[in-house]
DNA sequence: TATTGTTATACTCTATAACTATA
DNA sequence: TATAGTTATAGAGTATAACAATA
């Protein structure tokens, strides 16, 4: 038998934050804010306001961040010649690196449970997380 | 046909961030730490040692939370008879009425999300809870 | 001596307010 | 006047080191 749908929700939930926790714990060499910045970079956004609108930071944060990224080579910063109180952001082939060697870190812990379940359960978590993205598609409409 | 297991992998660790990160967005009345504090203690944790270790936190900086939630009358410490360098931690009524609010605030979005799915949906997304959660119990040994 | 918990101090990330420079 | 971005400053939350009390 199914439980109560709240039940269903509540151990989901718990049990993707959970996740989250747990993932989040192998370390990547820089700080999981610096990480978010460069993965939306890497997204296509370009600008420091965007970046502060969609990362939920302030403007003065994100400036801070973006600089300090800009010292350690993983991002540069040039003047856009349209509107020259804006400044254009691009990942360096640094930046990129980091990113990459970030996301096979953030994976890894997660591979290695995924790879101990049988074929059924594989299929199980690969149907839930297509779920999961399409209710979190549907919230943000 | 079935994805390979690091894509997974990568997309199921991608789902439960973008959860926790949505689900988070449904703020509480304190802040998460604190929350994560009662829920601990709601679940039979006994000892700031205990706590620190549980939370990846360091012992003076669990210390200081449960100085602020003593403060706010949401946690009581008393002193161990039996170890008098021990402080007995335990939720007051206060403390347990804000766990049950801030669980029930946590887990509006996510119910709301639930019930818009149709029971073979449902059953995929509790059959997957378990296996996460037993992913990660294998995890902690 | 070892352990439980605290205080002292400093660092990081964050925010708001005030500023510079462009538009 | 409004906007993009920065600097100045302060407030959380965290950590390490040093300490007190008890075992």
């Amino acid at each position: 038998m199914l439980p109560a749908t709240s039940t269903i929700a509540h151990d989901l939930r718990a049990a993707c934050m959970r996740i989250t926790r747990r993932v989040r714990l192998q370390a990547t060499r820089i700080p999981p804010h610096w990480f978010t910045v460069l993965a939306a970079l890497d997204r296509g956004v370009k600008t420091a306001t965007e970046l502060a609108e969609r990362e939920h930071v302030s403007a003065p944060s994100m400036s801070r961040t973006l600089k300090e990224l800009e010292d350690r080579g993983l991002v540069s910063r040039t003047t856009d010649p349209d509107d020259r109180r804006s400044r254009i952001l691009t990942l360096t082939e640094a930046g990129l690196r980091e990113l990459h060697d970030g996301r096979r870190s953030r994976d890894h812990w997660m591979v290695e449970r995924v790879r101990s379940c049988t074929p059924q359960e594989q299929k199980v978590l690969y149907e839930a997380t297509l779920i999961l993205n399409r209710l979190l598609e549907d919230d943000s409409r």
